[in-house]
DNA sequence: TGTTTGACGGACA
DNA sequence: CTGTCCGCCAAAC
């Protein structure tokens, strides 16, 4: 009955909701850092698709994810924006330093 | 059924 | 630094 058949995506959420929920407050982590972590290494796309459907009322902290180069990609930037500088992350042209703020497991 | 799109990433000019 | 190209994969056309 479990279906040995299950997407990529199906299985990458579990481990991807655990990790995305260990990054601490404060910091931040990158897509494609989730997904290696999540055991799906070169599936970041798949990582941002996973957080768009996330319900709005999510407790996860889907603000502390950036891109690569520390940019702020989500649709609702300002949103985003908001909530890192409550945690005292500084961004400047939407973007963080991940210099000062990445999350090293 | 083929093509485009997207909260991405890395290599390269 | 910027822009282009390609790999990745599921959803939406």
């Amino acid at each position: 009955m479990t279906q040995p058949l299950m997407t990529a995506t199906q299985r990458l959420q579990e481990p991807l909701w655990q990790w995305l929920n260990a990054v601490p407050a404060g910091r931040v982590i990158t897509y494609g850092q989730l997904a290696r972590l999540a055991g799906y290494p070169q599936q970041a796309r798949l990582v941002g698709r996973m957080l768009a459907d996330l319900p709005p009322d999510t407790r996860l902290p889907w603000h502390r994810v950036v891109n690569a180069q520390g940019r702020i990609t989500h649709p609702d930037a300002a949103r985003q924006v908001t909530r890192l500088s409550d945690e005292d992350i500084h961004v400047t042209q939407g973007r963080v330093s991940l210099r000062h703020y990445q999350w090293q497991p």
